[in-house]
DNA sequence: AGGCTATGCTTAACGGTGTTAAGTGAGTTT
DNA sequence: AAACTCACTTAACACCGTTAAGCATAGCCT
């Protein structure tokens, strides 16, 4: 008596279907630019039957970001693994932090910028906030060994890491919001401010 | 024969109140939640009138970046003014820009956070561009003259003044989009920034 | 085997959106 | 008085996210 077992996994086939036909226009065309029609069409089925595996269209980009946090969190923590010296080890990190936004805007726009408040529903709403908790620990870790080194002037672990925090966000945040605007070299403008920031905590 | 221009002063005069209708409006719930219809209502009007006045909506959200800008840079001509030192002044400089996001959180969420792409009309999209390059110059030009006084490392002029901007925007815009983070004080967090991008910068 | 129910999906619809085309009606001009 | 201007409105288009209701089929029970 198979069948219950094969139709539950056809179910969870066309979850990771849709999830993955709206990933792809989501970081194609942006979230706003993208209709449940269009969706269900890629996926070549009624637009209502996204409703009957995703509350609405909100909560599917929530799917999808927690999938590309977990990817983010990992990645950094990674980068923290193979620590050498804490000082490069936490530029690695503001570095991956700031590629990851640029390599994903939307998702970024989404999570850091744009914040779609979903309204009273807190659940989902404290869920997002864990996964960016999650991100800012690893950031926080990696500055309180800098710290415990003996490496930086400043030792107020939270003020430090919310300045480095803002400084990765801003670039990130500027660069994918104003495309238009005529900047420097991205990498240039990214290296230059992580670099200001760490190397002007220094001793 | 003065029924022309009374006629023309009264049409700026309407053209002022669809402005002023839907800036409170932006400012209150935000771009994406204000409806055209929900405007035209508030100046009592039929919706289509407002598309005499404005191109469309994306238009309206311009003219009002252009006048939140316009006050910005005023402001931060007049701090340029009395310059006593140029380091001092480029600092008092970040701080205003950061206090003004603070102060008007949702004029600074309309014209730097939630800005929303022109698709492929550059007319429009350079026009606003030259109100915000307006306030850029500002910053830039307290930038420059820390260089040309010798007080800064670096001298790619834009690479800092964008670096700074980013820095300063990240600041407002984290506190401003994130208030419920465990953030520390604030005016420590502004005054780290700038004091460490600054002071970084130095010779 | 035949009826019943649960399930998976669809069609139709609601109330909204930005925007455009066509119409109205008062004021100016001739 | 007729014709024209022009600010404004009404009606409509083509979308949107989302919900309610219907339909076909697969599996279960008698």
């Amino acid at each position: 008596m198979g069948s219950k077992q094969r139709r539950e996994r056809e179910k969870e086939e066309l979850r990771q279907e849709i999830l993955d036909a709206a990933r792809e226009l989501f970081v194609q065309e942006g979230y706003e630019n993208v209709s449940m029609r269009r969706i269900a069409e890629k996926i070549e089925y009624s637009p209502t039957t996204i409703y009957l595996y995703f509350d609405d269209k909100v909560s599917l980009l929530y799917a999808i970001c927690e999938e590309t946090f977990a990817k983010l969190a990992k990645r950094m923590e990674t980068i923290a693994k193979d620590a050498d010296d804490p000082v490069r080890a936490l530029k690695k990190g503001c570095r991956a932090y700031v590629d990851f936004g640029l390599k994903y805007p939307n998702h970024y726009k989404v999570t850091f910028i744009n914040h779609p408040e979903h309204p009273r529903d807190d659940k989902r709403h404290l869920k997002e906030q864990s996964m960016g908790m999650r991100a800012y620990g690893n950031l926080r870790a990696a500055v309180e060994a800098c710290i415990k080194a003996g490496k930086f002037r400043e030792t107020d672990v939270d003020a430090v890491t919310q300045m480095i925090w803002a400084g990765g966000h801003g670039v990130a945040s500027l660069l994918i919001t104003m495309p238009g605007f005529p900047w420097v070299k991205k990498t240039e403008l990214i290296d230059l401010m992580i670099d200001t920031l760490v190397d002007g905590l220094m001793v």
